[in-house]
DNA sequence: TCGTGTATGTCAGCTAGCCGACAAAGTCAG
DNA sequence: CTGACTTTGTCGGCTAGCTGACATACACGA
């Protein structure tokens, strides 16, 4: 079980501080509540948008009800992007988990700007193909692992994102329901349910206030394999 | 059942003139014969490729043997990007499916590359963008359609890309092979026989020759509104 | 403090699709 | 033409995980 590289992902660490300026000058900071859409799969696409503070989802709806999970945005990150590019309707939504802080970019400006700005272009092209990797990967889990090894695949994707060393071992700093799990690889709540419980009885993972633990030792070592985020 | 909008895929025909002999002027050109491996995973990634003949396969192995169809490249498109992009060795593998010509660039060129011509690098990004709508799309279906389904969505999204009308319907211009297809939707090869013989029966498309032809009238009609190539 | 809504836990069917195994039919090099 | 390999077709048994249903626990606003 190999943990991928999710590297260049932040993007306002990545690009030069001029640009970043920049590109701060083009947009305006919105805020939005937990729980609100930023925006919704079969809207227009005219913006993207960068991540000031917070975590959004991006998630795709099904036609027959089910969404999957494809992505978290953590704070420093762009989103809204692929779509922006290709124009069209938007195929994903975005919603807030926490309160969130987020630059709106108009995508015709956001554009120009990669334009001129060839460095930060290439840092885009990075953050895409980055997420490719993630999706590729999650596609390759979907068709081979059962549903006990996706989770623990997802738990140690996710320390990479946002793990910090806790007591019992890492700690992942987001909250996450059981539901929100089912719908990141493809399950059903009540099989996460059962199989959390299993995990947990195995010492491999504990569940604290909806916040996942990796506990396990051979895990933890995996995890520590991960590349941190940049 | 909407399908997928798989536009700019084609580099070669959307970016400038002058930027396209520049790239050829980049890299040198390679023959690969029928199952020849261009690269595979685990390797180092110091080369971008631009497919001038031929077809080839991105696919994934998984650490259980099995392996996942990613993404066929037909000729002008470019592969092994979002891993040149980020350097590390290679996740994925590309195998040529016909007899191929390749257009073999070192990454740091093509980099270089990017960062003086920003209109391909926008090209780059809009390309990078569609892929991640078609993988998105892939985890939408396997996580929520049955066999049939897929089969079906499978068919039509490729019918935007290598369809030709013929006298029974759509006809996909490519060979692939039950075991191909089982890969490409993450099933076993016995089901895909299976399914596609239910198909068949149904009329809803038919195989000859290792080639999928799609009859069903309603299917038809779907992939009418699948977008041409661009 | 209570009440309502959301999240978790558990269980008993049920079935789509996996697995292994084998036969038949193509395909191709020598 | 022949033998070897690849691909397709088919079947029976088996099980992971889905479905629906319900009970409990928790969070939070009024």
């Amino acid at each position: 079980m190999t943990i991928l590289q999710t590297s260049v992902i932040d993007l306002l660490t990545r690009i030069p501080d001029r640009d970043r300026e920049g590109l701060f000058g083009l947009g305006k900071v919105q805020d939005f509540a937990k729980g609100e859409s930023i925006f919704r799969a079969g809207e227009p696409s005219p913006c993207v948008f960068l991540l000031l503070k917070g975590r959004i989802k991006i998630y795709q709806p099904s036609t027959v009800g089910k969404e999957a999970i494809l992505w978290f945005c953590f704070s420093g990150e762009l989103f809204g992007l692929a779509e922006a590019a290709r124009g069209g309707e938007r195929v994903v939504s975005a919603q807030a988990c926490d309160a969130c802080e987020v630059l709106c970019i108009r995508q015709e400006q956001f554009t120009a700007f990669l334009e001129s700005h060839p460095q930060t272009s290439l840092v885009i092209v990075q953050l895409l193909a980055c997420r490719l990797r993630v999706l590729g990967d999650v596609v390759i889990n979907l068709i081979s692992d059962d549903v006990r090894t996706r989770i623990l695949k997802m738990a140690l994707q996710l320390s990479s994102r946002c793990g910090i060393p806790s007591a019992r071992g890492i700690c992942l700093d987001m909250t996450l329901t059981h539901q929100e799990i089912a719908d990141m690889i493809g399950t059903t709540r009540q099989t996460v349910t059962t199989t959390l419980g299993q995990l947990e009885r195995e010492g491999l993972l504990s569940v604290d206030h909806h916040k996942i633990h990796i506990t396990g030792s051979e895990l933890l070592a995996q995890a520590g394999h991960a590349p941190a985020l940049v």
